[in-house]
DNA sequence: ATTAAGTTAGTTAAAATGACTAACAAAGTT
DNA sequence: AACTTTGTTAGTCATTTTAACTAACTTAAT
């Protein structure tokens, strides 16, 4: 045999350029080989060899004629966005949401379903086997056509090893969760931290959109930020990056391994519900915490004003701090933050100015609850591409 | 002319293997051909092809036979590193260091002169033009061999436009710096922020070697930080990343705009040694505070130990969280951080072992004063390769 | 309405490039 | 003499490029 299979980086090329042309389709949907070959800056033939191997494939496929530009009508191509699907799912306090997605990303199908009591490793996979068989049963999806399963979980996530190694309020540190869960349902599985999932989110469907560099701040039960460097989640050496409920900020107290981090204990919603129990007359479980401290303040309540300041000006230093670091072009509030109202938005954008050289653009989450899901169905699309499937 | 000029990625797969046989040849000197085609993993054929394309472009040479391993004795390939140099110069207070250095980043010939004083834009670049004709002088180095300069400053520097546009202690706000020097001196600049460099050159030269994931934290004058990710530095979006000086630590105070950060005004040299005079019975302006408060600490001084813990303490602060954001595989210290002594460093690991959930290896600076300068000439050779040279 | 000229889209063919395998020569060692 | 290691030569394959088509359409003068 002679002159087969480059072992180097001959491939390379070809892939990238594939890539290309793919990633162009994801984008602009309903383009020609000759627009292809501008956006890529490939030549006509090469683009044209290149799609119509992937016709065959069925990646791709022509979808008829498009306007005449002065010459010849374009054949307009399209991704085959239904070719495969995607698993999303995310674990939240307890609760389980659940969604199968298409190539592009939208969402098909999706279910959110209260976990029973007391959660364990096995009745949890038994959830999720149990809810994804409801859901294609519900919407005729071919399970053969499942590409593989993203799935978030709270705490630090060993993405390659497939385990959780640290999450003091969950029972999951040091199972083997992926492998398990790759067994019950035999599709491959990605497991990722939940707030890095939200970046995600926001990053493919929400307000990061076209940020390549953005950071993702989140103050809910837990507080921690996702981190997106060029297009990429930033993981860090131990896949510990964005732990920012870590940060020292307010009383340190008596701390110690094993425990939630400072500024997650003085400022998380666990927190703040302790520290408002003195100003409001009578605290409802179910609605957010900050609304009720912002409507207090609101009706004139100086005390609630002043723990409202209080908070504002800590979350803040935990901006100024994040910032400090990274220095993003685009920064996303989400989780209580989200309530904090237009003249806490304020207040934090004059305090930024006057204590970091540089301020980033400052925006709202806009995915609400759903922005975990849809960064574990991007999470499990670029984990397992298309392509993974076809070149069996 | 047929099938000539390339424009896509055609080219790009042979400018990868060129620069993975440089990179081999960088890392290991004296290797055969053969040797590169195990290292790089490519044939044999296409190793020697491109090996012979450099030699004759006289970035490599054969130098000489080295030891059978039983059959024929391998010709041994050297990069040429004196082939072409690079200066570093780095701006630091009131001292200017200069050195060019070979390919390798190896310093061939320094220099550190005091700067006129009132300093200006002017008088700093006559300062860089004199020390370099000095330089060149004194070496015999031709100045046509020199590829380019790497400028180190404080302050954030604007790489891509040349410029320095958040440094309250200089005068080069808003300057065009780069362009004054490349006039002056008729070689291409590239200017970046002194911690930067340093630890650019912690990483080339120092205890950073092999560490692509890296966190560099000083403590002196000012307060700021570098990071590299994947080999390369991250710069943030208005390259301000690092800049911890400007984390909230320590008292806020009445912080404007344009003022040093919150960190940096409560435990930088300047607000230490403020601290410190209540403390020390006398003071010397000369050499480094903390090595003296140490000593009084260690001589039983209950106020000196009180701060030294104090400084410890919230220096670990911004340690924490500054790794709670980034999570590095290895953190370095410098600056007054040296001379905190074994007990500090102890401190340090145990507060960070109680606070945040992955402690990153941390190991003391290991080139000095020289930190700067060394990434100052790295800087130089990564943003002018000898290739650019050689593509006339 | 016809027709020529110009444009745009897509294909075909030939050349160029770069990497691979196979086979061999050169120069050793055991 | 037999094996090894290094390096080269020759031939093949994959991929992309340029150049030169064909196809199909628009524009506008006749």
């Amino acid at each position: 045999m002679i002159g087969r299979g480059q072992t180097g980086n001959a491939k390379l090329v070809k892939h990238i350029n594939r890539e290309g042309i793919l990633h162009q389709l994801r984008e602009n949907p309903r383009v020609s080989r000759a627009d292809l070959a501008k956006l890529t800056e490939l030549s006509r033939p090469c683009v044209s060899a290149l799609v119509d191997e992937m016709i065959v494939e069925g990646m791709i496929s022509e979808v008829g004629l498009g306007e005449s530009k002065g010459g010849r009508k374009p054949i307009l191509l399209e991704y085959n966005f239904q070719a495969y699907g995607v698993i999303g799912a995310v674990f939240e306090g307890s609760t389980l949401q659940l969604a199968i997605a298409d190539l592009k990303g939208e969402l098909l199908i999706q279910r959110t379903t209260c976990l029973p009591h007391p959660m364990n490793g096995e009745t949890a996979i038994q959830s999720i086997e149990q809810g994804l068989a409801a859901l294609l049963n519900e919407s005729g999806f071919d399970k053969a056509r499942l590409l593989g399963m993203g799935l978030g979980l709270p705490g630090i996530t060993q993405r390659s090893e497939g385990t959780v190694s640290y999450a003091p309020s969950t029972g999951w540190m040091g199972l083997p969760v992926r492998k398990e869960i790759e067994a019950a349902l035999g599709l491959p599985v990605v497991i990722e931290n939940d707030v890095n999932l939200m970046t995600l989110g926001e990053f493919h469907k929400g307000i990061g959109v076209g940020h390549s560099n953005l950071v993702y701040m989140y103050a809910g039960t837990g507080i921690g930020a996702g981190i997106m460097i060029d297009g990429q989640l930033y993981r860090g050496a131990k896949e510990a990056s964005g732990e920012i409920g870590y940060m020292v900020i307010g009383p340190v107290g008596n701390q110690t391994k094993g425990e939630y981090g400072v500024f997650e204990r003085n400022y998380s919603v666990r927190a703040i519900r302790e520290k408002a129990k003195a100003v409001l007359p009578s605290m409802d479980e179910g609605s957010s915490i900050v609304k009720q401290i912002v409507d207090q303040a609101n009706n004139g309540v100086e005390a609630a004003q002043a723990l409202l300041d209080d908070i504002c000006r800590h979350w803040t230093y935990g901006i100024a701090n994040l910032t400090s670091v990274m220095d993003p072009a685009l920064l996303i509030l989400s989780g209580e933050m989200l309530h904090i109202g237009n003249e806490g938005i304020h207040k934090i954008q004059q305090w930024l100015t006057d204590w970091v050289p540089s301020v980033p653009r400052i925006e709202m989450a806009s995915l609400g609850d759903q922005a975990g899901l849809i960064g574990a169905i991007h999470c499990a699309l670029e984990a397992f591409p298309s392509t993974s499937k076809l070149q069996r």
